[in-house]
DNA sequence: CAACCGAAGCTAACAAGATTAGCTTTTGGC
DNA sequence: GCCAAAAGCTAATCTTGTTAGCTTCGGTTG
């Protein structure tokens, strides 16, 4: 009988991927075990468990989120920045909408912990977008949860099928980064 | 051995209370059953099952949450409204986590479901907000889902304890929405 | 007032899923 | 070719959700 050859790259990545295709609560150490040809207790090689798969694909996700949106941004400011990392944060959530979900309400263990380092690096993304705007020093975390709140608040919403009524959901996206726009243009030059 | 006198929306309520005490995912049935002062089974005399207790609970939370906007906003308008409705549902979701989150993802079996009611009834609460704001007839979707993706974004996301470093989040929601009135205003008057 | 019947509860049993223990076998380095 | 560590497997346990079928309470009715 030879041998599958996993190792927990392997694991967390098929989880990964079978999460974005069954939806994250139907992501099952039996099934997928099954996906990988191997027994379930196998899988306990590789991962603690399902909490431990659960960070290891939090982690997974917010880097990959991290380096999608930190490419889209390179070379763009102002709007453009803002639009290419809206629409790409959002993209990536709806392309991968289990490994994504896997990522709210992880508690990183510490400063180290891979989900802390990747959720950091995902949140620079973001911040590099709001150089692009005159926001006072003191400014900046409270502009950075609004919009982070919005994208996240958007995506997580449409990749559950919350925008239920007929108005085109992409259109209603175009006008939430406008808003965005003059939102944080009309925040400039506040005084610290 | 007396009864204890349960009916559906008794064991709902207290499915909510306790939905909220322990989070959604630690809300089980014996749990449930147990603060009832009864064995598991007999739920099931009152709820199908999980499932359908899960859409019980959505149903009341978003029924509440619809309330408290409502009796919020009335009286208000402008940036006031925005203001009362915004705090209101932040708070509603942070005193009551377990129960909100038990509406994420809930697909309505038709309009007439009681959380597709209940959802109405809280969009409904928002939409008076807008009215407010001189949004074009045809942008009030946009903003509606907009206003709606910032303010369950934000919430869902600090009672996931996601906002991790020190700035204070209370004045981060006051910048929110001041962010959002500004946002609004600079969205008026645009032609349909 | 007693018989009755439906609802509310209970016990027992089963099914699914996570996890652990302990055994077997492959495999890479000597 | 040998051998230890790693990878896999079977068997077993534990927790949860759920169903079946029995029992009993409590209001209704003759």
């Amino acid at each position: 009988m030879p041998r599958a050859g996993l190792d927990p790259a392997a694991v967390v990545a098929a989880g990964a991927a079978l999460a974005d295709e069954v939806g994250l609560p139907h992501l099952t150490m039996g099934l997928l075990a099954e996906r990988l040809g191997v027994r379930t207790p196998s899988l306990y090689k590789h991962v603690g468990g399902q909490e431990d798969l659960n960070r290891r694909i939090a982690a997974l996700a917010l880097g990959e989120a991290a380096d999608a949106v930190g490419d889209a941004v390179r070379g763009w400011a102002g709007r453009d920045a803002l639009a290419a990392a809206a629409r790409t944060f959002r993209g990536f959530v709806l392309e991968h909408p289990g490994r994504y979900a896997a990522t709210i309400g992880v508690e990183p263990s510490g400063p180290d912990d891979p989900v802390a380092v990747a959720g950091r690096r995902l949140l620079d993304a973001f911040t590099a977008v709001l150089r692009g705007y005159r926001i006072g020093e003191h400014d900046v975390d409270h502009a950075l949860r609004t919009l982070r709140s919005l994208c996240h608040g958007f995506a997580t919403l449409q990749a559950a099928r919350g925008f239920r009524w007929s108005t085109d959901v992409d259109e209603s996206f175009d006008w939430l980064i406008d808003f965005a726009d003059r939102g944080l243009r009309a925040m400039e030059n506040t005084p610290p």
